[in-house]
DNA sequence: CGATTCTTTGAAAACAGTCAATCTGTGTGG
DNA sequence: CCACACAGATTGACTGTTTTCAAAGAATCG
């Protein structure tokens, strides 16, 4: 499991095989089975998740039981809740599998560690956060701007491949729209 | 106007007179008018922008015209297309003033230079680089969960000073709601 | 298979957007 | 100091989009 991080980091920066010794020497690594919780609203989230394997969902749960997914978590990605990993408080959110998975661990202290002490870790980690920015700014301008339709064909053109991996009704959540509406509308863009 | 930037950095982290001294030696300072551009959609951004005093918007402006407020940006903060600045391209985004004001402009090469040179200043950035994610992440949930109405009221509850600085207008554009429907909202909203 | 999850469809209702007109307040130039 | 222009807010009538609820079909999985 560590390998797939390890190929993962190969691609984005130059370490040493001690690096990944201490890398490795932190990380804990966890398997999910399909609809599994990673996190559960109410935890405190102590951890950065890295997905080895699998396909993750990060979602709120309103009163009324709804869903609503703020971020979907393939291979190769990252995800956690910063704000409860930040103050030490409950999260609000949840975490679970959509597919059977395979998580690497880092607890906050321990990824602090690996920052403090690898500099190139640091720019790598700066680097990724400045690229998330970019990618929660570009998905605020569709929310603000566009209509159901275009928000669903913006979606299957960015990730064309998560539109094969989830099922509809999830999208039609990430995308704040209900489930017969994105059904409509998928149905109205494949007459064309 | 270096005055205020000095002043909320030692808010922040604990600097040196030299550090000082290096930071003013990069900046730069421009007064703006209101309604006047920092940025105009298709420049590209070679500036990271701190508002000394003042108020300004970045917004996005479609085929039609129409406005799209991604970011309100009061004393204080920052802004500037992060996208345009890493890529070198063209910036899709208009950065104006809402209100005259100050802005101190630190050229990406500086502020890059800035963080390499004075570690507690690039621990600072990493932070607020992270706590923006958390802001940005909230926003998005609002966006995909909320009516107009609780829109409204959760942006007056959180940001109840910005909504007596801007035009009504441009919070229904920052919601991604119609100025009529914004009206019509608040009018309900008062009389309860 | 039987159960569950997912998708589709229909009809009604709620919600939000558009267009146009009016009203308000503000500030600028004569 | 007034008149006028202008930006902003409000209102009404209408249209269009989206949600909701309910039911029925697919598809998938143990």
């Amino acid at each position: 499991m560590f390998e797939t991080f390890r190929k993962y980091l190969e691609d984005k920066i130059a370490l040493t095989d001690q690096d990944y010794e201490l890398i490795k020497s932190v990380s804990s690594f966890k398997k999910l089975r399909k609809r599994q919780y990673l996190l559960q609203a109410g935890d405190v989230c102590r951890f950065n998740a890295f997905v080895c394997k699998g396909f993750l969902r990060y979602y709120y749960a309103d009163e009324k039981g709804q869903e609503h997914i703020m971020q979907f978590v393939p291979e190769n990605y990252w995800t956690g809740d910063r704000e409860s990993m930040d103050s030490g408080l409950p999260s609000k959110y949840n975490i679970d599998a959509i597919e059977d998975s395979e998580i690497l661990l880092l607890k906050k202290e321990d990824f602090e560690m690996i920052r403090k002490t690898i500099p190139a870790f640091n720019n790598f980690v700066n680097d990724t956060l400045r690229k998330n920015i970019v990618v929660l700014q570009e998905r605020i301008h569709v929310s603000i701007s566009f209509s159901a339709e275009e928000k669903y064909s913006n979606f299957i053109l960015k990730y064309p491949s998560i539109g094969n991996r989830v099922p509809l009704h999830m999208i039609a959540s990430y995308l704040g729209v209900s489930a017969e509406t994105l059904s409509r509308v998928r149905s109205q863009s494949t007459k064309k």
